[in-house]
DNA sequence: CTGTTAGCGCCTTCAG
DNA sequence: CTGAAGGCGCTAACAG
């Protein structure tokens, strides 16, 4: 009776190989997997008891087709993704939607390559039941192009005019650290930014900067260009080593770029947080071992992942009262060994 | 004649909408977009613009139901990747597939729960044309699991029984590591383990254990349990601390675990490498940002991905005389400041 | 409750 | 070179 799937290169059964094997129409055995209580007892066991015996899978194509969901989820990425950072917001979304039966298809962005066309290609190819677009994907693209083939989607660490988003309260927390270091004697600061196209750094910047226009009298506000890489904290660094008057605390837009940062300013003699106190963004992992451990605004990255990937179900199962507008999730300033007093001086 | 794609909520033209707007058959479309060169210039000229205006995509589901590929690759990952490493493998995965029109699909496979029932279902489900298998994944899965469905199967970094796959020659060079601290004074070592049950540690360890068999009388060789994390090389730091005879040389089974342990080895006053050189193993980005640099062996990430991609297209496309049997790549010793003599001492 | 039937959108013979 | 027609596997009406 066991008999597992035949010899090995026949081609997988069908329904109707089901039906037949169960002595039932191929209705009954499609009803059976999808609403059993409508199937009485007795015949639902010998279609289950089939189905068991030769190994049947419902084709997913074939579903798909015939006009129902494919369970499957595009998730739109950047080429250049920070690993640290998005690898665990991933993994928010893949717990999300496992749970819920459906899968993710990682879609790479590439910025260089004019490899838009491809992912709009996909989009419109009907196989997917929705789309996660992560951030940078948003500015990238344009937004609008992601939108247009018409599936449902949200933006995940980004806005989209008119789509629903997950953020957090990057510009609150920024401000929230710097008023920490200006409580602590800080006057003098530089922002390590973002790409300046980056929607998030665009946030931390307009919040940052609206804070110290109200104290513009007692403090300054540097800013040195970056994009979230360990380099271009590294360069960073060497800016403000070569800088007349350095600041006495830097607010990185990354923890890879503060990290980097200490590491060269260490190097050339710079104490931390003794001369320079630094703070990073995110909250990754590797901030607990660096040297100093690193003070940093952790983003709830498994969440925003979690909470992107359920708005996106809730969309696409018509629960769509809430639909619009953005869910925004709390950051929390940590405080380690990288941020102190500043140092006194004249 | 603009007009892309009506009003909004339409569903999709089909390819009949593009046939009767270019005033042809149905099999002349799919012929025109399949095999150009079997259709009359000008006929061939009718239907690209009819495309053009409707924004027809062919159904990818009705594609794949017709008997052609889906251009779907599984790729199955453990929930716990290591991100730093694994993102770039993704990245070459990518990388390869994009390039050929397909896409991939991220199946995490959770050891915890059983979930594995779910991705054999999805394997079966005719979604896909191929699998990939990402380290770790072969044990978990007890390897065959994956290769039942019949699928193309191609597994990176472990190795399944029978089926092809892309490692690194990591007994190789983690020797290499050893004879290079032996050749500087060291006799006194210490392996930190990743996971026992992990293909990759295996090799490291049974290459390690043979090279000192053969020195047994002049070194010493211990190990502490690890798998991989941050977290398991700062509780192995501490059992090293422990200990009354300390090794003079580590070598971690991993980037993460040799920082951490580094980390926590200088907090209690141990020099590294004055009192005990330590050796990584993967060259993470942040083996050059921490304190100091780490020795580290890097393995060909992104090589590794886009090569796994490639023998699995290769397979798929029928090209499948080199097919059984591995390809192994090289790792790169990268000396830096985390090593150095050992320590005089009786 | 259960079976019959009609397509979903596409590709691929088979005739013309 | 082109058109007509069947069917991939499945499910949702519609009858019984």
């Amino acid at each position: 009776m066991a008999s597992v799937r035949g010899g090995s290169r026949d081609k997988p059964p069908s329904i109707v190989d089901v039906a037949q094997h169960a002595g039932v129409s191929t209705a009954t055995v499609s009803r059976a997997l999808a609403a059993p209580e409508q199937v009485r007892p007795a015949l639902r066991e010998r279609v289950e008891m089939a189905v068991r015996d030769l190994g049947y899978r419902p084709n997913a194509a074939a579903q798909r087709l015939r006009g129902r969901r494919s369970r499957l989820i595009l998730v739109v990425t950047l080429t250049r993704w920070s690993a640290p950072f998005f690898a665990e917001v991933l993994n928010g979304i893949d717990s999300e939607l496992a749970a819920n039966g459906y899968a993710m298809i990682l879609g790479n962005l590439d910025l260089d390559r004019r490899q838009d066309g491809h992912l709009v290609d996909m989009m419109q190819s009907g196989r997917f039941d929705g789309v996660l677009a992560l951030a940078g994907v948003a500015n990238a693209a344009n937004g609008h192009e992601l939108k247009e083939p018409g599936l449902p989607l949200v933006s995940i660490c980004s806005e989209i005019q008119g789509t629903p988003s997950v953020l957090t309260d990057e510009g609150e927390s920024i401000v929230e650290a710097a008023e920490h270091l200006f409580g602590i004697g800080h006057r003098h600061f530089v922002y390590l930014s973002g790409p300046a196209t980056n929607f998030s750094d665009r946030s931390r910047w307009d919040a940052l900067k609206a804070y110290f226009e109200a104290k513009k009298d007692e403090c300054r506000l540097d800013r040195i260009e970056g994009d979230f890489t360990p380099r271009s904290g590294a360069a960073a660094a060497e800016r403000f080593l070569a800088s007349l008057e350095r600041p006495t605390a830097v607010l990185s837009s990354s923890d890879e770029m503060a990290i980097a940062f200490m590491k060269v300013a260490k190097h050339a003699g710079v104490h931390v947080p003794g001369d320079v106190s630094v703070c990073g963004f995110d909250g990754i992992d590797f901030a607990d071992y660096c040297e100093p451990t690193l003070t940093t605004i952790r983003q709830p990255r498994f969440e925003l992942g979690r909470t992107g990937a359920y708005r996106l179900l809730q969309i696409i199962a018509g629960h769509s009262e809430v639909d619009a507008g953005r869910t925004v999730l709390r950051n929390t300033l940590c405080l380690r060994d990288s941020t102190g007093r500043a140092p006194r001086h004249g």
